[in-house]
DNA sequence: CCAAAAGTGTTACTTTTACACCCATGC
DNA sequence: GCATGGGTGTAAAAGTAACACTTTTGG
């Protein structure tokens, strides 16, 4: 049962994060399966009296993936009132998670400040649980699990907030293993966009942007014909981040 | 002096409102000028309990601008802790702006989400000031006064994100008054992106998505050859605007 | 009659789309 | 040797950018 010193954080404010991975052609996001029902909810928390909310959110981030260093973005604040069923404080009491002396705390009205982050899937080895959840797994974000609160809603929402990203600037060097072929950055702009993109096309746009490294090395070991690996020219992505140019996928 | 019953209101959170209006070619804020300093603010407040983010924001814009019906937009939410000035409430103390009571109230640390709002200049009569402002006036972007705390930075993101919108969004619906002119639409984009289009390609491609129409009237009056008056076909619009196209200029 | 803004069309250029063939590899 | 994905080129279409002349009006 999580105990928790609620005087240090500010009151009625939470951060959540939606993080995002890529893995077998599926776009995933890091779930907490509270312990012992099957409600899951995104990693997150209450900011400290004295953290930047920017911090809160890495340092959550931190303690789930062992990551540090992680690309994050602020995305919406979700504030209605509704978004406070007031079954919940006593729901995360009957099923044991939080102690009854917190029932005032969890029973506020909390506003919270959605993140998204952007990680590399094979990097987070082991994701860690919280004091209230039993399990922290990566979730295909077409087949979510049951979500606490408003979760759902966050989900989507920043995986519109992604969406969006996409077309003002290069994505990919978060999401991806240092290495990579033309396809599996394919396979990444198609999922998140959810839709189909004309191979020949897609490379020849993707190139025209000066932000690819040919490695020479090709990947080995798979069938077919070996595809060409290719790294982030990491200085000209950073470049065209800054720019924010114009890339209507 | 100030009286107000902090008990009503969220602790730790405030909105901060950026106004947006157009007139004589230049973009302008709502702002407020403290009583008896010049240090000015944005339109905003304190958030009551029982009042989802957005209606608090929209109470407030009406309560200076005598408006309902606003386009408002959430665009960032400011957290960093280094917002809050120590200084800052007993300023507003000396200055007799707040009683001595409320030191506690403003000496906490505020979250503030910001929204911006797109209102037609010429339908704001007379501007609203608060209980701790003595005016209430539109000032240029380009040339703001002093302003409190961190409001200069969210008033140069409400613009950046502005800016943005209009790469997604037709805007002026909110901004010009029914009938307007080419030109006049025209200066509303330049102004907002502070970039020269040329006018024949602007008219044309602002044609082309189907939003305008032609009212068969013209502007009388004015020196030269009298200028086509247009209107938003509103239903094209809005059907424009959730589609969301990408209209890069 | 003239200065100033309004209105209109064409051409070159760039970007986007659609599409078909050969290549290399593991099985 | 063949199925499968990798790699390349080209032509048509659409969109963008640059640019010049005529029209109308108030003064």
């Amino acid at each position: 049962m999580a105990e928790i010193d609620t005087a240090s954080f500010v009151p009625s404010l939470a951060i959540d994060c939606v993080v995002f991975g890529f893995h077998e052609n599926e776009l995933k996001v890091l779930l907490l399966k509270l312990t012992g029902v099957d409600v899951w909810a995104l990693p997150g928390g209450f900011v400290d009296k004295n953290k930047d909310l920017e911090k809160a959110a890495i340092d959550t981030l931190e303690v789930r993936t062992g990551l540090t260093d992680i690309f994050l973005r602020q995305f919406h604040t979700f504030g209605s009132i509704a978004r406070n069923d007031p079954n919940h404080p006593k729901f995360l009491i009957d099923k044991g998670l939080i102690s009854e002396d917190l029932f005032d705390w969890f029973n506020q009205r909390f506003v919270t400040i959605g993140f998204y982050a952007l990680v590399e899937y094979s990097q987070v080895k082991e994701p860690v649980p919280g004091p209230i959840s039993e399990a922290c797994e990566w979730c295909s974000v077409n087949d979510l699990p049951p979500l606490m609160l408003d979760h759902q809603e966050i989900v989507e929402k920043a995986h519109k907030a992604l969406k969006r990203e996409l077309s003002y600037q290069p994505i990919g060097l978060n999401l991806l293993p240092n290495q990579f072929t033309m396809s599996e950055l394919q396979a990444l702009y198609e999922t998140i966009l959810e839709t189909q993109l004309d191979r020949r096309n897609f490379r020849r746009k993707i190139l025209s942007y000066g932000i690819l490294k040919d490695t020479k090395k090709f990947r080995t070991g798979v069938a077919h014909k070996a595809p060409a690996l290719y790294e982030f020219d990491v200085s000209a992505y950073k470049k065209a981040s800054q720019a924010g140019l114009n890339m209507g996928w």
